[in-house]
DNA sequence: AAAAATTTTTAGACAAAACTAAAAATGAGA
DNA sequence: TCTCATTTTTAGTTTTGTCTAAAAATTTTT
């Protein structure tokens, strides 16, 4: 196996996440401009480094057919995942940062190259199995644990939840929950789904009743209780 | 201030630190090849380099003439190397490297763009003064310890000293010092300078005596007691 | 002070990754 | 099936950082 050590740049990693993340875990196909949104750049940026990652087995493509990423892929992404959540809870569990202020600094975190760092970071933080948003971590075969879950919108009235993680990551929605009362493992009681705008009524931990807008009734993902 | 918040690449803030580095600290000059050689480079591309950095007020440069960091190409350079210093304390403190394994990790880790998490960092270890190689670590102000220290081989016989450095944080040499019984902090005696090979003879913490090879006796800076 | 050796710079290319503008393919609606 | 909007690709540039080869400046040697 030649190219078995191959290292990926940084924008070869950033975009095998994106197409990683794009696709469901490597279930469904990706279309290029997709990734130039998600990737914030333009559709012919994006042609050029799927021809790039295509020629490196890395995804699967046919001209205007979209891209499928490949076994090779998932695994890379697998582990850039795997180092940016773990990253993450160093950051929260030991230098006491904030969830919402996490993210951008693990962007970077990602990409540093050592095996042995994050195996021994692994087992300085215990071996965790969730990052500060839920998220589960991947362990170093790639392996993470799925736990069933669906949006808060989707939960009958009268139905208890547990809170399992959190579609978005911004700042603004992780203060928005913080304010609330909702973090990682609250449960919630559904009181009411209303029609009109479909914002959802629920208590918070039996004791705390409101009302949550759509948007955030769509990014709160809960296990049933 | 209009660039105050620049952020400089990842190959300028390596040739910064580099220049930093060979000028000792900002008092030198310093010329084309060295750079090179420092950098793994050609001089071609030093040359380049050094225009462009010069066009930005990091370096002071005349054609010819050799460059000489800047107080703003001064500053880069101590928050680049306190990052490192504070990453290589975390590595060996935290996750158990040995003090041999720490210097290419902390290669990358050194251009992690985020001052909160340095500061938070820094706190985390307990605002240490020293790296595990003895180097002192600026703080955020670029202000750092400076300790009179030199080279063992310039200790008379009958002194005692004790070892405050080491020149090359190569693991070549950081074993080798492992293996003689020489760490940070160990007491030495000197008892004999060997005229004709430039080889010293000294005794370690008061009990073992040994020999090192001039090369050894250059690279342990030391304080006399 | 001239010649030789060394150092440094310039000129010209190249690769990676991006962009804009234009062309080509696809797919939906009529 | 034809038209047309949308998606995707290609063509041609740009920027950053590198390289080799050649020219120019400096320093050392004679
Ligand atoms: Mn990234
Ligand atoms: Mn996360
Ligand atoms: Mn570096
Ligand atoms: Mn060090």
């Amino acid at each position: 196996m030649s190219n078995f050590n191959y290292v990926y740049s940084l924008s070869e990693e950033n975009y095998i996440k994106a197409i990683y993340h794009l696709s469901n875990h490597g279930q469904e196909s990706v279309n290029t401009n997709a990734i130039a949104i998600e990737m914030n750049t333009t559709p012919a940026s994006v042609s050029d480094m799927i021809r790039k990652l295509s020629k490196k087995k890395v995804v699967d493509y046919q001209k205007y057919r979209g891209v499928h990423i490949s076994e090779k892929g998932k695994e890379i992404a697998l582990k850039i995942i795997r180092k940016h959540r773990l990253w993450e809870v160093f950051l929260v569990e030991k230098l006491n940062f904030h969830w919402d202020e996490v993210h951008d600094i693990a962007e970077q975190l990602e990409h540093i190259k050592s095996p042995l760092l994050i195996s021994k970071l692994d087992e300085f933080l215990g071996f965790p199995k969730h990052d500060p948003h839920g998220d589960p971590i991947p362990d170093e075969n790639g392996v993470f644990s799925t736990v069933k879950k669906e949006p808060l919108c989707n939960i009958e009235a009268g139905q208890s939840c547990k809170v399992i993680t959190v579609n978005d990551s911004s700042s603004a929605f992780l203060k928005y929950l913080d304010k609330v009362g909702i973090s990682i493992g609250t449960t919630l009681r559904i009181d009411d789904h209303n029609e009109f705008d479909g914002s959802v009524d629920i208590t918070i931990n039996q004791n705390k009743s409101t009302t949550v807008s759509p948007a955030a009734a769509q990014n709160i993902l809960v296990t049933p209780l």
